[in-house]
DNA sequence: GCTTGAGCCTGTAGTGACTACAGGGAATAG
DNA sequence: CTATTCCCTGTAGTCACTACAGGCTCAAGC
């Protein structure tokens, strides 16, 4: 039972996190606001760090607050069929598959309109010209 | 000589714009400040519409407004070499290779997570546990 | 001439997910 | 005792719009 207890900037340092940011999750009702010392300085405990690890993988792979508020939700209640978690990855997996198409397409482009530069002048430059209504 | 003048709303319908975003770019300074009508409606020339056009197509191939603008000035110096030009759109392709290998990867471990997932209940979710901090 | 409705005006605030202050108090090392 | 580092609150800024609120103008129909 080590119940180490941490100041918001080791739990920041923990988690890969700025400290605003732990600030902004709690605002967000993501972080339950932990108890204060006597000098009214935040104390986390491991609940807190494991929640917060939890925000931050689930960030790092693209969820936004809205889904990860959800997936927290959810995954409170450990008896529940998970079947609205895999929903929530699913549509996040479309999205992302989604915008690498669009990112991909757009790189054609890019790559068409970037090929015909001569370099040469601006009043002859593909590219402008190709941005430019005909 | 047609110069055909087009109110705010004409102008938008012809460009795929939003009133609201042909005011928000002449507050930007992308779009200059039209003549006005005598009852203070704005007045749009053949030169508003290009240059509109130019920045919704730019804005489509993810142009950032900063990078826009700088398309147009460069653009305004017809005799100056388009080398910077060039240079602008190569950086923005850069940017969108890297946002593509980001999101394959990223697809790559929601595959990964969503593959694990036999629907159980929360308690065994796979999901959450690749969430949390192990 | 009068009304109705669409379109226009300005200005402000909201979006998402933070980030960056400003202006203070608390803790700690020397 | 002081200097530094950390922490506190609250507000404003980022990007590229979008959405009002509250009011004015204009064209068409009656």
């Amino acid at each position: 039972m080590d119940e180490k207890i941490l100041t918001i900037g080791q739990l920041a340092r923990e988690t890969g996190t700025k400290v605003e940011t732990v600030r902004f999750y709690e605002k967000s009702g993501l972080l339950p606001a932990p108890a204060r010392t006597s000098g009214n300085y935040r104390s986390y405990d491991r609940g807190h760090f494991n929640r917060l690890s939890f925000i931050r993988r689930a960030r790092d792979l693209g969820f936004s607050l809205d889904q990860i508020r959800a997936l927290l939700t959810l995954s409170d209640d450990r008896n529940q069929s998970c079947v609205a978690i895999d929903a929530i990855a699913k549509e996040h997996r479309a999205e992302v598959v989604r915008k690498i198409a669009d990112l991909r397409s757009l790189k054609k482009e890019l790559d068409r309109m970037i090929d015909q530069c001569g370099c040469g002048v601006v009043a002859d430059c593909r590219i402008i010209e190709s941005l430019s209504p005909r």
